[in-house]
DNA sequence: CGGAGACGCGCG
DNA sequence: AAAGCGCGCGTCTCCG
């Protein structure tokens, strides 16, 4: 069923029933512009794409009440106050962005469908109305429309897939680990480089008992037994030992690690016809990050990306926004000095240059600040930061100061953090009685919140920008005219986000015009989160055949 | 046997 | 002195 509605969400004209909803979609898609409404387009979206129709535009019901939840409180709370977050006295983006909204669509098949569409019709008119009412409605109305976008630019991606060459993953990973090893009783035996490194183990830590380094009980038992006291095996701590099984515990880590998250269990699982198709799940990160189901995909070793190579004919655009979450903070924190660092070139160098000090020093004091770090040796890069940059880090000690008073704190388009847990209130509440000893947990509790909102405004602000940036840029790719006029899929294709970088599969003459729409996006993207600024978001972009060649 | 949690490590 | 932010997932281990 469908319901065309007016810019408010009322509803116009009748309601329609329509036989095939792919059908109707493409009709309507091939007339104008239309933005469909519907309760999610996670199932329905996926099948429209198996259909061959795509679809401009959309409002997910589901991920913008999501983000009007996070942001009225779930048990109706009132509205958290806005102060902390936003950059102050910048011009707001101007608010075009406000949609037609021509047709409603639901698509389920439940016994009342009339009913449940004009729940949806209402539930949507709603939603407009709460978004009107946002103390920044053209900053918010953008988030919700970028977040229904994200929506369906994931979705395309699951759809096409990242190009992905099988037999290279299998020649690294024979290369690597020995061939691959037969299963035996259904499991698979230990590879042939994994099994030798385990014994060199044994033999180096004088155990009579084959060690298994997979048991990080067994590993400390027995380092101890060889005279190494660690408090950990982790990869680090062992790192700072000075012992001959320690290089072989850390190449059989490694391998190990290959070999268990993306060996060959991994690639026949999820790589079919040379893609390699994840889920996305828009919105499963709180900071707006998304997250992955299923294959990792957002953890995929680099090792790994020799794998990822263009068809024929085809090539790759890979392009990454440089040093992203430190400039989203000098435009977010209106530092002129910072952001005039930020304004160009390597913001690292210039900070560096701003301190007196060395490029490495300065990198890790601006993760320090903000992670909430002390930054280690470096606190002094991080004292001088305070000092040469005192707005920035105000900003970032505003939000910190915010998470331990157990307030929320929002990204630059309004993305509200989530509330304390009723733990945390709990642990750091006083009691009011000056007898009773404050639990020694509730200092570590109330410092780490405070670094999560201080991170999270950061974090959160950057994938806003991120966000805007990959809706623009899809609507770019569409509009554009590489793959014009050719029958076939020809279009470039986004088939890759994790951040702060895309990668778009293109046919080779359309490199450059993808190159031209990341910029433009981006450009266009930071005019439209951040306003006028002095802060600019570089994208750093590689033509090239295979994914380990870019960068 | 399955679930839950710790651990460890990959990515940004 | 203790310690940075956000995730997914595989293995080991304990427990009911």
């Amino acid at each position: 069923m469908l319901h065309s509605l007016g810019d408010d969400g009322t509803p116009a004209g009748e309601a329609e029933i329509v036989p095939d909803v792919a059908v109707a979609v493409a009709a309507r898609e091939a007339v104008g512009d239309a933005r469909w409404v519907w309760r999610s387009g996670r199932l329905l979206y996926a099948r429209l794409l198996r259909s061959g129709v795509r679809v401009g535009r959309c409002h997910d019901v589901e991920l913008v009440g999501s983000l009007l939840q996070a942001r009225d409180g779930g048990a109706g709370a009132p509205a958290p106050d806005s102060g902390d977050a936003w950059p102050a006295g910048e011009p707001q983006p101007g608010t075009s962005e406000l949609p037609t909204l021509p047709f409603e669509m639901n698509e389920s098949r439940s016994a009342d469908p009339a009913a449940e569409l004009a729940t949806l019709i209402s539930a949507h008119a709603d939603q407009l109305a709460r978004i009107r009412a946002d103390t920044d409605p053209a900053r918010f109305g953008l988030l919700t429309a970028a977040e229904s976008a994200g929506a369906l630019v994931a979705t395309e991606m699951s759809a096409a897939g990242l190009p992905w060459r099988a037999d290279v993953h299998d020649h690294l990973l024979s290369g690597l680990l020995g061939p691959r090893p037969p299963a035996v009783a259904g499991l698979p035996l230990r590879p042939a480089r994994l099994t030798e490194l385990a014994a060199q183990i044994t033999d180096a830590l004088g155990a009579a008992r084959p060690v298994n380094p997979d048991s990080p009980a067994q590993l400390l038992r027995a380092l101890a037994a060889g005279g190494v006291r660690v408090s950990s095996t982790r990869s680090a701590v062992l790192r700072q030992v000075d012992h001959p099984a320690v290089p072989l515990l850390l190449e059989y880590k490694e391998l190990a690690r290959l070999y268990t998250a993306n060996g060959w269990s991994w690639l026949a699982a999820w790589v079919k016809d040379g893609r390699f198709r994840p889920e996305y799940v828009v919105g499963g990160v709180v900071s707006g990050r998304w997250a992955s189901r299923g294959g990792g995909a957002l953890q995929i070793p680099r090792l790994l990306r020799r794998a990822v190579v263009a068809d024929p004919g085809w090539t790759l655009v890979v392009a990454d926004a440089a040093q992203l979450e430190p400039r989203v903070l000098a435009a977010l924190a209106g530092d002129r000095p910072f952001a005039q660092a930020a304004a160009a070139g390597d913001l690292y160098e210039a900070v560096a240059a701003a301190i007196g000090g060395e490029r490495a020093q300065a990198k890790v004091a601006l993760l320090s600040a903000m992670y909430g770090g002390t930054g280690g040796d470096g606190g002094q890069s991080l004292a001088l930061l305070r000092r040469r940059f005192p707005q920035a880090a105000a900003f970032v000690e505003t939000a910190a100061r915010a998470g331990e008073e157990g307030r929320v704190v929002r990204s630059v388009l309004g993305r509200t953090c989530p509330p304390p847990s009723a733990g945390w209130l709990a642990l750091t509440s006083e009691s009011g009685d000056p007898d009773e000893e404050r639990d020694p947990g509730a200092a570590a509790a109330t410092r780490a919140r405070g670094r999560f909102t201080r991170n999270f405004v950061v974090q959160a602000s950057a994938a806003d920008w991120a966000l805007v940036m990959l809706a623009l840029l899809r609507t770019r790719l569409a509009a554009g005219t590489a793959g014009d006029g050719v029958p076939g899929s020809c279009r470039p294709e986004l088939v890759f986000f994790q951040h702060d970088e895309v990668i778009v599969h293109c046919q080779n003459d359309a490199a450059t015009e993808v190159v031209a729409a990341v910029q433009a996006a981006a450009t266009e993207a930071s005019w439209l989160v951040f306003g006028d600024t002095d802060v600019s978001f570089p994208m750093t972009t590689a033509v090239v055949d295979c994914y380990a060649d870019a960068k």
